[in-house]
DNA sequence: TGCGCCATAAATCAC
DNA sequence: CTGTGATTTATGGCG
């Protein structure tokens, strides 16, 4: 494990001394610019999109487009939301592979 | 009900810090490798065992604190930039 | 060529 | 109100 870093640097570069501390996803395209948004989606839309997951880990691209339309999302928001959805499932599966203690539910 | 229910669940947000050692041991790293703070997988395992925490917070700690670390340098910059 | 996985970014939530 | 760990949208690389 080698790492020669030192302290001690440049800020003339506008402030980015080190290459990660560059913005990387800015909404309008370049280095310098607003905040990038990122909409919550509805309620509903959750909703709706938990139900489909519970049936269907993956989607085709024809059920895909259905559902997208149904709730005023593009193709690509419906493909990222159950790529999402996957890795988290995932991620509980192994945060709790057990039972837990019970829930009022 | 079952959006109650989404809320219970995610009430398992928060909780409590982490311990001061802890975060110690997180910082310590952070700085010491300021020019590339990106732990690879046996690291953040080392670094969750050390810190008593899952693989997963540790990695929640560094994605928080890049991002913070970077928010806090741009302040900074229009701050004592002349006016 | 598109799709899924994965690590991460960035914004935002919930204490 | 601020701070901070966790979660939610979104990107890009790679297989």
């Amino acid at each position: 494990d080698v790492d020669g870093d030192d302290d001690d640097m440049d800020k003339s570069s506008g402030g980015a001394v080190y290459p990660w501390m560059t913005r990387v996803h800015s909404t309008t395209g370049g280095s310098r610019g607003e905040k990038r948004q990122r909409t919550a989606y509805t309620r509903n839309q959750v909703l709706e999109l938990e139900k489909e997951f519970h049936t269907h880990k993956y989607l085709t691209r024809k059920r895909r487009i259905e559902v997208a339309h149904s709730l005023m999302l593009t193709e690509r928001q419906v493909k990222i939301w159950f790529q999402n959805r996957r890795m988290k499932h995932k991620k509980e599966n192994k945060d709790k592979p057990m039972t837990p203690p019970m829930m009022p539910f | 009900v079952i959006q109650l229910r989404r809320r219970y669940f995610d009430a398992r947000r928060k909780r409590r810090n982490f311990s001061k050692s802890s975060t110690q041991i997180l910082n310590d790293y952070f700085a010491a490798h300021i020019s590339h703070p990106y732990p690879s997988e046996e690291v953040k395992q080392a670094l969750a065992l050390q810190c008593n925490i899952s693989v997963a917070q540790v990695s929640n700690w560094f994605g928080n604190k890049r991002i913070r670390y970077k928010k806090t340098m741009s302040k900074n910059e229009e701050e004592h930039r002349e006016i």
